[in-house]
DNA sequence: CGTACGCTTGACAAGCTTCAACATAAGTGG
DNA sequence: CCACTTATGTTGAAGCTTGTCAAGCGTACG
């Protein structure tokens, strides 16, 4: 028997971690570049981007309602966007995974307008806005690229709502997994084995279905092949198949 | 009996057409104003802005993959924005109403990402951003407007979203509902009383319900004296408690 | 080693989809 | 303006999917 899951009382590689982004693969890259360095290495960046800071486990990088003071980039690590209803149930909005942008939604506002929480140990990059304004020269140009990864955030959002009302939950499972893997794909990390740090709880709460559900998902995926798992492990060993059931092109 | 509905034979205002919204209250108007016009009615606003251009029932604005020509303005009607699964059956992504920005994701990338199709006869304002690009001076400001727009559009859309996956077929069109109140609100239109002119089956794909859940659902919010309906129009005769059904602060 | 948390599993009930038939409204051509 | 046709909406019955409740297991961590 070969691939992550053997007999369940065996040992895997369950601590595994994923890999952080290289900055050529950062959503910031862009952004890092415009605001004026041709050499993502030189001192300059370091007036305006705060790299690699380390973020525990289940701490709150903003809340709502809190003052803008930059966007941020994963660096590696997950993150969660959360807000409330009425009767104060969480409820989740997004995932942040190693390479996506924190926060770009809020550059222009005054105020964030949602909470973000780390799900594991994390890293980010943050840059500075205000900072970035005496760039004069090559403030237009920064702006350009703003709107431009604003554009992407907007059509990546509405790709991902369109999918999470899918009607059946197997549709809607595995086309938030086949979501996820492309996102790793597209920053440059491993898009068809990676570490899953969302707990069943999260995922349901984010696709709208029962934990239980869920749980009883992902057996049905693990016994019709389509997936391996191993703690928080997860290999999509048929990624087409998969792809089909999420109906995507 | 008050109200809308009588008896079913009975007539009522069935034709009646949603007000179109005023500049200052359309999404729009910033950008109007920043593209360089301390009074709107002036002729200046005319090299930029094509105004209130009547488009036909049905008729498609633009298409996935199409150049990207400018941002448009829904002045009086409504639109969807559509994609399709991998079988072409259609996915709605969102719907526009009066004072809402269509195309903001595009703009600094070449095309569109998808189809926006008229659901009623309708008028939009078309904005030329290229046409922009020459007011130099006043550039920089324009774009920190689009920028706000567009964060205020991510923030929308993934309110929207949160609903959508909300658990209850009886939530889910209670949100659909209140969000359209509100928006309408939003640009200065009644709030409580309106003309859907979204298709149960339109609605149904939106919310990933079947239509005949949808209306399942209607009659069961009249006959809770929820709301009132007519034809298309609809009245939200009990807003709060539609809210709170809606589980939204 | 024990406790808390996350996950799994089963049984049952509720909710939703599907299919089919029908009703009503809108559109078309004489 | 009416008869016809098509599109849209409603309703009922049956069956499947999913949620809920409850119990138990595995894992993580102090």
């Amino acid at each position: 028997m070969t691939g992550l899951k053997r007999a369940s009382a065996q040992s895997c590689d369950r601590k595994s971690v994923n890999k952080e982004v290289e900055c050529n693969n950062c959503g910031m890259y862009n952004l890092c570049q415009l605001a004026g360095l041709d050499d993502i290495n030189t001192d300059v960046l370091d007036s305006v981007v705060n790299r690699k800071k380390q973020i525990p486990n289940g701490s709150i990088l903003f809340d709502a309602g809190e003052k803008f003071r930059g966007v941020f980039a994963v660096k590696s690590g997950m993150f969660k966007t959360v807000t409330y209803f009425d009767d104060d149930r969480e409820q989740i909005i997004d995932f942040y995974l190693p390479g996506e942008l924190i926060g770009l939604d809020a550059v222009n506002s005054d105020t964030y307008s949602y909470k973000v929480v780390a799900m594991e140990k994390s890293s980010i990059c943050e840059m500075d806005l205000e900072a970035i304004k005496n760039l004069d020269d090559k403030f237009v140009d920064f702006q350009a690229g703003l709107i431009h990864a604003l554009g992407r955030k907007v059509r990546m959002d509405q790709y991902q709502a369109i999918l999470i009302s899918a009607q059946s939950a197997e549709q809607r499972l595995a086309v938030f997994l086949i979501g996820l893997s492309s996102r790793f794909q597209a920053h440059g990390l491993p898009a068809e084995e990676f570490r899953l740090s969302i707990l069943r709880k999260d995922i349901a709460n984010y696709l709208g279905l029962a934990l239980e559900t869920i749980s009883r998902m992902f057996k049905a995926f693990e016994q019709q092949g389509l997936i391996e798992t191993c703690g928080r492990r997860v290999q999509l060993t048929q990624y087409d198949e998969l792809k089909k059931l999420a109906r995507l092109k």
